[in-house]
DNA sequence: TCTGGGGTCCTAGGACCC
DNA sequence: TCTGGGGTCCTAGGACCC
């Protein structure tokens, strides 16, 4: 008989907000909520510890409601850098236990355990011993699922939470997806939950009953396939191979909303700047540039153009989301958030190209590689044009 | 309570070419 | 003079996830 596969899913549980916790002491035990600050406007809750979440506070909720929800709760800013650096830290354990691991996140991974039985027993005991190492080492706990494909493993990690461990065995995975109610059917959120319940579909089982026909007609082709595969336990590769396309991206939303092109384009600058120096840390570039426009009614709008040559430099990518912009913007309109994006991305920078066409680019692009290589000897620097600077004190 | 930021993938329609 | 069908690329929008 042919060996199953084995796949774990791993978690890192209330990962940011349990990072603080570790690294301030004072704040075990207490709600800690991460993200921005009440007094901060527009912003949401990035991630919350479990204390927190018994006041209702939950990921992605703005902060002045979780402040009403929990108003003793402790507000903190994220500091990315340190939750990369434990990430990193849990990462390389993992990486003790399988050659084949597909970190899907900051704080969670999938890690094939396929025929590593010889070497370290039992998946289970694998698991465990995971969650083992990962707490004595990093000081986190990790909820691991266990199952024969991943997405099974997916949904298994999510079933007891926090420090967790479920398996679900060789064969029972339809029987577990038909056990669980209807909003864990990862891949389906809100809009085509609420889709499926218009077309009555309430359970598991009442989209397990519908014929492959009936949900390809009603949700096209690939959807009506994915719910067909999951309510069965099936995946349907949706966390195989690499990532065709590439996109980087930087975006602002304002705490005010902006109607003057001036300080539009301000922004633009600044949002050019990020991006561009992002493609030179990553080393890869693209030649098609997206400018995204959410209106004060949170309508959302983009327009892209794709280019001969690849963003030569920021100014290059500023003009370029000037010229996107001014195609787009209803002059006028209120505007809460502005972002620019890179995409279809390739490595390399294709240096040969600037010199066939060097309109000057070249010279330019050589001074912002100077300043990239001394931002990233003193990353106290921080280098932008002047009319950024007039911006800030106004 | 009023909705972050960084991503990936899919779809539909149009342009263009053979 | 009118017209088929397929392939590829691009664009805009939308869904979803952490």
């Amino acid at each position: 008989m042919m060996k199953k596969n084995s796949f774990l899913h791993v978690d890192l549980d209330a990962f940011f907000a349990s990072v603080e916790q570790l690294d301030n002491p004072q704040y075990k035990g207490k709600p800690v909520i991460v993200g921005g600050l009440p007094g901060d406007r527009r912003s949401v809750v990035s991630t919350c510890s479990y204390e927190a979440r018994r006041y209702g506070v939950h990921s992605a909720m703005p902060t002045a409601k979780a402040k009403q929800l929990c108003p003793n709760g402790i507000f903190l800013r994220g500091r990315m850098k340190r939750y990369h650096e434990k990430s990193y830290e849990v990462m390389s354990i993992f990486r003790d236990f399988s050659p084949d691991v597909q970190q899907m996140s900051v704080d969670e991974a999938f890690i094939d355990l396929t025929g590593t039985e010889k070497l370290f027993g039992l998946p289970e005991n694998t698991a465990f011993e995971i969650k083992r190492r990962v707490k004595k080492e990093t000081g986190l706990t990790v909820s691991v699922g266990l199952a024969t494909n991943r997405y099974v493993a997916k949904i298994a990690s999510g079933i007891s939470k926090p420090d967790g461990f479920f398996q679900v065995k060789d064969g029972d995975e339809e029987a577990f997806m038909l056990s669980l109610p209807l909003d864990k059917l990862w891949g389906a959120g809100s809009k085509t939950r609420q889709r499926l319940n218009s077309c009555g579909f309430y359970t598991m089982k009442d989209v397990h009953n519908a014929p492959l026909s009936t949900l390809s007609t009603l949700f096209g082709t690939h959807t009506g396939n994915f719910l067909y595969n999951a309510v069965r336990g099936i995946d349907s590769d949706l966390f195989e191979g690499e990532a065709k396309s590439h996109s980087i991206s930087a975006e602002q939303t304002f705490p005010f909303d902006l109607t003057d092109i001036y300080i539009i384009e301000t922004e633009l600058l600044e949002l050019s700047y990020d991006v561009f120096f992002r493609l030179l840390k990553e080393n890869c570039n693209g030649k098609t540039v997206q400018v995204k426009i959410r209106y004060d009614d949170f309508s959302t709008v983009t327009v892209s153009g794709t280019y001969p040559r690849n963003i030569a430099t920021s100014d290059d990518l500023f003009e370029k989301s000037c010229a996107l912009l001014r195609k787009k913007y209803e002059f006028g309109r209120g505007i809460r958030l502005l972002g620019i994006a890179v995409q279809n991305l390739e490595n390399g920078m294709d240096d040969a190209q600037y010199e066939l066409f060097d309109f000057g680019e070249g010279k330019k692009k050589a001074v912002e590689k100077a300043l990239y290589s001394m931002q990233k000897k003193d990353s106290s620097l921080y280098v932008r044009k002047a009319r950024n600077f007039i911006k800030k004190h106004d």
